[in-house]
DNA sequence: CTCGATCATAAACAATCGTTTATAATCAGG
DNA sequence: CCTGATTATAAACGATTGTTTATGATCGAG
């Protein structure tokens, strides 16, 4: 009655056609990512999938779900610490996103792949993606910004500045490829990550007073650009 | 002999292979894009493909320097002027940018989406992607910023400031379906974009500044992380 | 007109995809 | 052991893919 181990577990196998399952989705997409491929790797049959998740669909979709669940049980995004400086709760962020998502030091580094092909390519699921994934990282980037700015600066222009501050450090994910034969060398070790995040830390920091600056006392460069080409 | 008008005019069905193909590559990825459905929409049949481009891979190779050509010849990248603070040499570039990538008022808006894709998702045609697109705009950003910060910065950080100044604007292109998600209206006309702009350019500005202030007297604010979560 | 090269079209090919069906193997309870 | 539900496997299905073949239409030149 009690759930006794089953022929080989079920749990188990489950547990391995998902990881499996979100190697190939991050490398090849959802489209491309082939069930006899995933279940060869998995060692799993064809018809397991339909068994345990019904669909390619609820493959993907419980990928992504305990992908969630993997990833905040793993490193957690820095929350608001009482005595602390907006800055600094800004360049604790920044360390933690580069670390989680660019130097993937996570347990499923394919998380980000993922959601970066859902960016651009986005499935039926990019909604619950950004419930489950997006809109808190800029909820808690968009409180840093605010504690920066100060809640005077409107609310549209704190928004730009948030996507500002997640576009720079997204960049380093998204174009890992196009960078790397560019001639960037990409950061190796939690070293050279730490010393990336702090060079990006200081540009975003510069960027927002920069920002609050120009609004306070307008036009210190011409703002408008001239027609001249 | 030279050339007279044949059947349908074999430039023009051609021209019009090409064009509809870009708009399917850019939607479907090169992937999921079908012949058929191309073929369909430009009214030819399926094996003018093989016929004019010999392959898929083809069609999408003369796509990639279809698309080159019409870019540069459409808008050009702003080159520097004599006259010309390195500042606005920066805003003008972000203006540039923009508009020739996130409110795509090019003739081919495809090209800004196809490379999106590519960067994730690269097929082979990466490497000429990179040098007909890609390097010729990292080059141009970073004279600019080597002219903002001196070259005595060491070439690493001013190319990481370079990446930073991409990746902040072309977030809002990459990320375009999120950020509407998160309830970020899309500027709309050449007005709003420009004025996103120029928030871009305020907000890159300073961060520059701020990065070479940092390096030239270190720690005003503490640069490493606190080792406290 | 006739011939040969160029271009167009439809049908078929081989491979792959996600999904399904049919059947065999494995367990718990009676 | 026997039964019935659960799990595993192999084979096949129907649809779609890029590619090819085979044939027919259209032109310029001789």
């Amino acid at each position: 009655m009690k759930r006794a181990r089953k022929y080989k577990d079920a749990e188990e196998r489950k547990a391995r056609l998902l990881k499996t399952a979100a190697g190939c989705f991050a490398r090849h997409g959802y489209e491309k990512a082939g069930l006899r491929e995933i279940c060869a790797k998995a060692g799993a049959n064809l018809a397991a999938i339909k068994y345990y998740f019904t669909n390619k669909r609820g493959l993907y979709r419980e990928v992504l779900i305990s992908s969630h669940s993997q990833m905040i049980e793993n490193e957690a995004m820095p929350m608001p610490v009482p005595g602390q400086t907006a800055a600094e709760a800004l360049r604790q962020w920044v360390h933690f996103f580069l670390r989680a998502f660019v130097f993937k030091q996570t347990k499923r580094p394919q998380l980000a792949l993922i959601i970066a092909r859902e960016m651009i390519q986005p499935t039926s699921f990019l909604g619950e993606l950004v419930t489950l994934f997006i809109r808190p990282i800029r909820d808690r980037v968009l409180d840093i910004v605010t504690a920066l700015t100060g809640p005077e600066l409107p609310a549209e222009l704190r928004q730009i500045l948030c996507h500002n501050v997640i576009g720079a450090c997204l960049h380093y994910d998204h174009a890992h490829l196009v960078l790397e034969r560019l001639g960037f060398k990409r950061p190796n070790g939690p070293g050279e990550v730490a010393r990336l995040a702090d060079l990006l830390a200081d540009f975003i920091l510069g960027g927002i007073r920069h920002c609050v600056a120009a609004r306070a006392q307008p036009c210190e460069t011409p703002r408008r650009r001239q027609e001249t080409w």
